[in-house]
This record gives C-alpha cells, structure tokens and sequence, in this order.
DNA sequence: TGTACATCAGTGAACGCGCGTTCACTGATGTAC
DNA sequence: TGTACATCAGTGAACGCGCGTTCACTGATGTAC
C-alpha cells in the first residue's frame, strides 16, 4: 500500500458502509488517469486500499460496480449541462448550450463516457436505475425543444437529430477519427462551436 | 475439425498463400454470427480449419490482423455508399442517400461497424493504409457537398455535421441507446428516413 | 456498566480459465542440376 | 526425367499472464441482558 493509499483509507471508515462510495469515487479517479483499461477489480480494490474480495460486499460482480460508476457518470452529465444551460430561456441558444456542454463533457470525460456508452459493455436493460439516468440529458433537450412554436410531431425525430449529432461528434473525436488539425478552428471549443452553430442556427 | 471446416480448408489451398484472405473472410463470419466477442484467434484459426500459430505467418499480431479485417469494413461501405447513390446528380439528394447508406450498412454489420470505429480498437496511426481506407466514405460527403453553390468555407464542418448526425445515430442504434419503438417510425429504414430527412433538407 | 454473542465488512490466498503468443518441428512444394 | 535440397506455411503443444471470482477466516462493531 501507497501512503497516499494508508491516507486515502482514512479518510473513509470501511467498517461503515462507505466502501461502496469510496470504489466509485477510485473508479471515475482511474477513469481519468488511466483510462477504461486501467480498469479491473485488482487495481481498483488496490487504488481504494482494500483487498481484491473487498467490493463484493457491495456489489454482486464487476458489472454491478461499472454500472454504478455509469450512473454517477450520466448523473453529472445531466447536471452539468443543465447548470450551464441555467437562465438561457431562448430555445435556440439554451440547445446550443445544451449540446457543446454534452460534447465537452465526453471530452474532458473520455473514458467515463466510453463506460458510459460503450459498446456492449453494460447491458442497459439489466439495470433499470442506470437506463433512467441516462435518460436525463435526453430529456433536458427534448424539453427545451418542445418550446418552440412548430409541428410538435416533429419534436422526437428532431431531439435524436440533436442528440445523434453531439453523440457522433464527441465519438469521432474521442476515437481520434476527426483531426481536429485539418480544420480552421484552433481550439476544440471553437471547432465544436462552429459545427454544432451550423446545425443549431437552421434547425431550431 | 467439423465437416464443414474440411471443406472450406479445401476450398483453399493455405500452402499457397491464400490463408491470409481465408482468415479475413472467417473474421467477417464470426463477426456477423457471433458479434466482436466471438473474435478472438484461437476460434478464428479454428473456423479456418488451421491452427492457433498459423496466422503467425500472415500477420505480425492479434490487431495486425484485426486492422486487415477493418479495411475490408471500410472497403464495403466505401463501395456500397458510393453503389447505392448511384446517378443521383441532386445535391441533397445524393448527400441524403449516402447518409441512409453509411447507416443501414453500419445496422446490418453491427459487430463489424464496432470493430472500425470502436474505442481503442485499433490505433489509426500504427495502420496508415487503414487510415486512408477509412477516409473514402468521409470523402463521398465531402465531394457531393463541395458541388453546392454556398460558401465553401463552411463545407468541412458541414461536412463533419453530418458525418456526426449519422455515426451518432448508428452508435445510438447499435448500442441500444435508443429504443426506436417509442417513436412512431414502425421500421429502422422510415426512423432513419425521417430523422436524416429532419437534417438534409434543411441544411444542404 | 460490563460481559457474551451475533453480524458482517474486509482479508489473504488460491483457483481457474480465456487467450495471445512462442517454439521446435514437419511435410508439402518448387527449383537446381 | 529423376534426385537432392532449401524454403516456409502450418502443426501441436505448451507457456504465462491478466483477471474475475471463490472461500474459509478474522476481528472490529453494535446489541442484548
């Protein structure tokens, strides 16, 4: 055990039920500075200071903990672009926001968004809880867009219009698909800002 | 060896060179009936009626291959996008046709779509040949807007819009993201119509 | 207030399997003479 | 035309490691009396 560990496990008394909390939050940390394949049971119990047999306690296998840690991922998705979406009221504007606060999300997230949306990686219809959550930011630009005055019918196909172009964007970029070189924009936020403009200012 | 597998050995003859081609096409196969976990060397070799090591001969390692097998993916689109759009000289319709193309093919080759543009898959950089293989598709697009009357300047990230608009809503469909019976679309092929529709017509 | 006991989160070590890769080999094929 | 030899694709078996999971256990904590 690291010292940074023997501190890390003070900090949360494991004899009181805080393990659990204490995984996730190793989990999101080895997301970040290892990525998704820095994940496994081992090293998670080791970055936590427990033993490999430890989080069974808390969770049935390993999928259990990575939809766990899916969860909180898509809770602060949904937080974050609803807080930076707060107070913008003019519908064109509050999903542009809506839509470049999801993108940075992914990008600034990497590998929790992979967990988060990866293939075949956790089966949504065996955790009910996780499929609601993620159901959130979908719901933050679905409401938005019912705003408008036009052919409400419209609304579904235009939201998963929306919501398929971030995801696309975001995946291209992440998989290093898109070279972001190749293009005029100096900045990831100014390359996003122009190809998501030029969706947002035809469509809304 | 089953049957089955006597014969396809047959079929070729690997003491000339043909192995490699062999093991290709199992990929696709497996990929098709069994998804991207079926994958794995042992089972390939197995499927091509040859041992586990014989792939040694033909490829340096495991993604070596998988890289060969990915450009064959993006071969196919290429070839079929550019098939399917055939003739159709109209902009928008063109673009709209290739965009249906790019997702019906990435829906009826779930697996094979995954292991293209799958997270951390392949490394782009070490397979320059499957990188510019990768880029036909994008450079369908890419030709069919450049023929607008509209200021050029933005043709890359429109182009980029809408290569997201349709690896988003591939990714959506395929991962299960979206459950497309909750729309009133009853087939994929009229979901997909409506929601690219939503986009080209506005926008090219 | 102190003692006995149940509980159960976490330990330490091992199991076992999937799977990529290695290695010494063999036997069919093509070529030189 | 037949024989000797080099080549090298494919064999068969084993190595080894990463990693999820199991299992008998321990020792701290809370509760009953």
């Amino acid at each position: 055990m690291t010292a940074a560990e023997v501190i890390f496990q003070k900090k949360f008394k494991y004899h009181h039920g805080q393990l659990r909390e204490a995984l996730i939050e190793s989990a999101l940390k080895i997301l970040k500075e290892k990525g998704i394949e820095g994940i496994n049971l081992r090293a998670l119990a080791g970055a936590t200071g427990v033993t490999p047999a430890a989080p069974y306690s808390h969770f049935r296998d390993k999928d259990d903990l990575l939809a766990a840690v899916a969860e909180a991922g898509f809770q602060r998705l949904a937080l974050q672009m609803a807080e930076e979406a707060t107070g913008l009221k003019d519908t064109q504007a509050r999903i542009q926001r809506l839509m470049t606060s999801y993108i940075r999300f992914a990008v600034e997230n990497k590998a929790l968004f992979r967990l988060m949306f990866g293939s075949g990686q956790l089966d949504m219809k065996k955790y009910p809880t996780l499929a609601m959550t993620a159901g959130k930011s979908y719901s933050l630009i679905s409401a938005a867009l019912s705003k408008r005055q036009a052919p409400a019918e419209d609304t579904p196909f235009l939201t998963v219009a929306i919501w398929s172009l971030c995801h696309g964007l975001t995946s291209l970029i992440i998989d290093e698909k898109i070279n972001l070189k190749q293009f005029g924009a100096g900045t990831v936020d100014e390359f996003i800002q122009r190809t998501v403009g030029i969706f947002s200012s035809h469509l809304v």
